[in-house]
DNA sequence: GAATTCGGAGCTGCATACAGTTTTGAGGGC
DNA sequence: GCCCTCAAAACTGTATGCAGCTCCGAATTC
């Protein structure tokens, strides 16, 4: 009978999931009387979310005015995938010189266990949480805490984008999504043979290759938020 | 007479200021109603502003029991280190492969005219204001906003334990406090000569060599924090 | 003396109310 | 038609009140 999660917590998640999936639209302003309605919550708990949420980047404020989406640019989403470079870089280098040997073959083992999954799923939402849950757990060798912090909260903005570019390669490949564990296994394969530089240039290779076509990822995305308006 | 910043701004900024140096004591419960009165505010302004710095990570949160200030362990601060390299020498890289020579030039001018404020300054807070600027200059470098506003993040979790070293370098060093301009000339100039390699390495040792000190400043921080009791 | 129970004080969680600011749009001048 | 003006509507900013949870310590039992 005793509360374990609060109404901030509940009102939280799923404002955080409103703002990756841009259900509200980049720069709108958030209405909190309506919202608060929607969410079964007043404004005061309310409130308390949306500041986390500016806090984390996912939302803006201004002074009297209140909260709004945050923007989607190109160079914004461009600033996330270099920033996303930086800390998985880092990663995979303290994951390559003091991960465990028996963390590292989990992760391969888990890569295995995915392969067949990964290769027949048509659905892009499932295919993101198994690339995201890679990436996640590759951040936990390095077993630095705030490197997995920082890489959660720049995937969560990121997302959308992603989302995004699988549906275009899904669709320009004939509803096949690209099952593309290759470049997973060769970081991994790095990592388990401590060999840092490989390791390392793989995973930038890898998230670089996503970030060149994260523009037109945005192009597509600028025009699927204003175009159909639902 | 229009209110230009509000109320939750201020409060905001005197806990972060607070937080940052360690005013509460680490995982030391925060009383709302009695931090409220000391504010000025009232007990909803200040919880939205704790909100954010949960977020940010300055404070922790529990469920019906309220905020808490952030533990202080070595590993926590190691974490924030090595995740200020990866951050940094990212920015780095950038700088090397896209500044524009005109705003090398002038942070490495800013290093020039900053040359005998920070020889001859024995504060500990300015040298640390000074070297912080510094970092978030050569941040700006690498014209990506993600990247700069976690190292701001990041920095102002580390500040502490910084401030902590640079006062047990000066009394080590009999109060002459460690003007080292040698290490941020060398990385500018690694910069301006668009040797990418160069500079990162010099970054990476830069923080590296700040880093193992971190255990034993942390070790003071606690005596400090704990022992004298105001 | 140690462990346990329990009641009340104190604190947090949240709804609500109202003051102050921004936005909107109707009316009027050009 | 276009651009101001200005007052009402709408929304945000914050204080306050109360319900419910947590915590502490006195009383009780062993």
């Amino acid at each position: 009978m005793a509360k374990r999660e609060s109404n901030v917590d509940r009102v939280y998640e799923a404002l955080r999931r409103m703002a990756a999936d841009f259900a509200f639209k980049p720069d709108q302003r958030i209405n909190e009387s309506a919202l608060s309605e929607v969410l079964g919550a007043s404004r005061t708990p309310l409130r308390e979310a949306l500041n986390r949420l500016v806090a984390e980047g996912f939302l803006t404020f201004q002074n009297n005015r209140g909260f709004f989406c945050r923007p989607l640019t190109p160079s914004y989403i461009m600033d996330l995938y270099e920033a996303r470079v930086a800390v998985e870089c880092e990663a995979v280098r303290f994951a390559c010189t003091r991960a465990p040997d028996d963390d590292i073959a989990a992760l391969a083992d888990y890569l295995n266990r995915m392969e067949p999954e990964y290769q027949s799923a048509t659905d892009p939402e499932a295919l993101l949480a198994m690339d995201e849950s890679f990436h996640a757990r590759l951040a936990q060798l390095s077993g630095n805490s705030e490197l997995q912090r920082i890489l959660n909260n720049l995937n969560g903005r990121i997302r959308y984008i992603r989302l995004i570019d699988l549906k275009r390669m899904r669709d320009r490949a004939g509803g096949k999504a690209p099952g593309d564990t290759s470049a997973h296994r060769q970081i991994v394969e790095g990592i388990a043979a401590r060999d840092t530089e490989a390791a390392v240039s793989a995973m930038r290779s890898h998230i670089e290759k996503r970030r060149e076509e994260a523009t037109e990822a945005v192009r597509i995305a600028f025009s699927q938020l204003y175009v159909p308006d639902e």
